[in-house]
DNA sequence: TATATACGAAACTCTAAAGTTCCGGATATC
DNA sequence: GATATCCGGAACTTTAGAGTTTCGTATATA
C-alpha cells in the first residue's frame, strides 16, 4: 500500500520553507512588542526588523494575535529551571542566588514585553493563560520550593503564609516595572528580601 | 474704558455650552475604558454611552488622548482623603479600616480602568504621571502616615523599611487585578495585612 | 530541465476609526 | 425677531494598518 498521509499532505516540489527564520521573526515580534505594545505593533515593523517580507510572516502565522501568542509562549523556554534551583542551606542564600544581574535583566525585559500585552489579557483568555505561564508560574513555583525547604529546615515560622509570600517578589517587581516604570536593581530586590519577605516569614537576621 | 478681554474673548451670543454634560462624558469614557481598553475604545462608543453626538465630544476635547487623560486625572477626586484617615490606636486597626467593601470595589474599578491604560504609560509620559497621581500616590501616602504613626507609638520595629512596606499592599492588589485577573476580596487583603505587612513590620500578634 | 514553492519587496484591497462637516431643532443674547 | 452657538445625529473625508496578491529571483524535487 502507498503512503496514506490524509492529514497535511506535504507537497514534494518547490523550495523548502526556511524554518530558521521562525525564531528570528518571533524575536523581532518580542522586540517590537516591548517597544510599542500590542496595538502599536504592526506586522510591517516585525517583518522589517526581521529583514523579511510581510508575506513570509503570514505564510507562517495566520494572524497578528496568533503570532504574538506564539512569541509570548516561546518565552517560557528562558524561564527559571526548577530542577537546577540553588540550594545554599539558607532561605536568604537561595533567594539571593535568584537575583543575579542576568536574571534581573531578563525579568525586566519580559515585563516590558508584558506591558504591551496587559490590555489584551482582559480581552483574550489565551493571552491571560500565556502571561501566567510565562511570567507568574515559573517564578512563583521556584519560590514555593525554596520556601518549603526553609519550612522543612525549621528556618521560617510554621504558620507563614507561603502562598502569599511567593507572590510578594513577583508582584513588587511587576508593580515597579509596569506602573512605576523604574528599573529593577539588585538594591531593590535586596530591600524586598531583607525588608519584607524574610521578616514576614519569621526569619531572624 | 471698556472691558479688555484680550485672552479668550468669550462670544456673547448663542446657546451656552451645557457643562453638566462634561462629567457624564468623562464617566462614560472611564466605563468604556474599563471594558475595552484604550485602543479598543472609540469616541463613538463614548458618545453613545453618554447619549451625546461625536461633535459634542470634540467640541470639548481636541483629541482622544486628551479626553482620556482628563478622565483619568478626574479619578483623583475619589481618592483616599488624607485628612480623614482612620486613627484606631493600632496599625492593624487603621489598615483594616482602609479595606472596607466600598473602598475595595473602588480600587478594583480604578485598576480595571488602568488595565486599559498600562500600554499607554510606556508610550506617553503624561499617562504615566496621571496613573501615579491617581493610583499610587494617594494609597501610598495614606499608608505612609499610618506607618509613621505606628513607628512613633513604638508599635513597629524602628528599622522597618516603611517606604517598601507602603507599596506592598498596592503592588499585591495591582498584581492580582492586572495580571492574575482575580477579584480583590476582603480575605485577600486580610491575608496580606496579617500574613505579610504586619509580620514584616515587626508587629507581634 | 520543467515545475512548484519559498524568498524579499512592493503594490494592492478592505475595513475601522479619528476627526470634520452638515443637518434640523433648541436656546441664548441683543 | 435676527443672529449665533449649542444640541444629537448622521454623512462625510482621511488615514493607518490587517491581510492578499504580484513580481522577480532563488532553491528544491522529479
Amino acid at each position: 500500500m502507498t503512503q496514506s498521509k490524509l492529514v497535511d499532505p506535504k507537497p514534494k516540489l518547490g523550495r523548502k520553507r526556511d524554518h530558521t527564520r521562525d525564531a528570528e521573526i518571533l524575536e523581532a515580534t518580542l522586540d517590537v512588542l516591548a517597544e510599542t505594545g500590542y496595538d502599536g505593533m504592526t506586522i510591517e515593523m516585525v517583518a522589517a526588523r526581521a529583514r523579511a517580507g510581510k508575506a513570509t510572516v503570514y505564510r507562517r502565522w495566520p494572524s497578528k494575535p496568533e503570532l504574538v501568542l506564539d512569541a509570548v509562549a516561546g518565552m517560557k523556554a528562558t524561564a527559571v529551571d526548577l530542577d537546577a534551583l540553588p540550594d545554599t542551606g539558607t532561605l536568604r542564600g537561595d533567594l539571593l542566588a535568584l537575583i543575579k544581574a542576568p536574571t534581573l535583566r531578563e525579568s525586566e525585559h519580559k515585563l516590558k514585553i508584558m506591558t504591551g500585552i496587559i490590555s489584551m489579557i482582559a480581552r483574550n483568555p489565551e493571552f491571560a493563560a500565556a502571561t501566567r505561564a510565562v511570567l507568574v508560574e515559573p517564578r512563583v513555583s521556584a519560590n514555593r520550593i525554596l520556601f518549603r525547604r526553609a519550612l522543612d529546615r525549621g528556618e521560617i515560622s510554621p504558620d507563614a503564609d507561603i502562598d502569599r509570600l511567593c507572590m510578594v517578589g513577583p508582584a513588587m517587581v511587576a508593580f515597579r516595572v509596569l506602573v512605576l516604570q523604574q528599573p529593577v536593581t539588585r538594591e531593590f530586590m535586596l530591600s524586598i528580601i531583607d525588608g519584607i519577605v524574610l521578616p514576614a516569614a519569621g526569619v531572624r537576621p
